[in-house]
DNA sequence: CGGCTGATCGTG
DNA sequence: ACGATCAGCCGA
């Protein structure tokens, strides 16, 4: 299990750091698993498309500022819970998009309503369902006994896409930034990079 | 307390 | 391409 140290990175390089690791949550439903494929970065409050930007801290958005390596779900057009997990800088975190489901795809499979694996988490609300995370685990270390990280050597050396983040037209132009982060030739991302990022998945710590 | 906005999803 | 649907935030 991945250590709290390997979340003490800015928005960008914890986005770029995800990629490859496995994501697990335990439940009293069972395990479920996914490779992580896709990722976008959060920079604090400079970052236009960032939840703090211009320094707005609500109760909401507090766990940005309580440490690194902490989950932060919040629900989006009032139906999806979203995950972050929280950096080493104050205000930045990486949005976790996408997972190539691994284990406890029968659980996913239930929760979503969905049977093909394909589109069990091919989104970040999409995820969230298929591993049963909601706002209860505001603030869990990532490293914890119920929600954390394991590396599996599967895509160690993969290229890496990257391209505008999605959603935040709002942002002006802090939405053109190349800050989605994903396998390049992954069939599991919620939509296909724009452009090769130069570099390649790495697993070590 | 009411109105508005939105880091989405599923269907058509 | 579009409508569903409501938490969180803001202003009054």
């Amino acid at each position: 299990m991945l250590q709290q140290d390997v979340f003490y990175k800015d928005g960008l390089a914890l986005a770029r750091f995800l990629l490859g690791k496995v994501l697990v949550h335990c439940t009293q439903e069972g395990e479920a698993a996914g490779i992580i494929v896709e990722t976008e970065a959060y920079c604090g409050e400079t970052d236009a498309a960032c939840h703090v930007y211009g320094g707005r801290i609500t109760p909401r958005t507090q766990v940005l500022y309580q440490g690194h390596g902490l989950a932060y779900p919040y629900v989006i057009y009032g139906m999806h819970t979203l995950l972050n997990i929280t950096g080493g800088v104050p205000g930045h975190c990486a949005l976790v998009r996408a997972l190539q489901p691994l284990r406890g795809v029968p659980l996913m499979q239930q929760r979503r309503g969905v049977a093909k694996p394909i589109n069990l988490a091919n989104g970040p609300g999409k995820l969230c369902c298929a591993l049963g995370i909601d706002r209860g685990v505001y603030g869990a270390e990532l490293w914890g006994k119920t929600l954390y990280l394991e590396t599996d050597g599967t895509y160690s050396g993969y290229s890496v896409g990257c391209g505008k983040r999605i959603g935040v037209e709002y942002a002006g132009e802090a939405s053109l930034y190349p800050w989605r982060f994903g396998l390049m030739d992954s069939p599991y991302l919620s939509k296909p990079l724009e452009m090769e990022a130069g570099f390649c998945v790495s697993i070590e710590k």
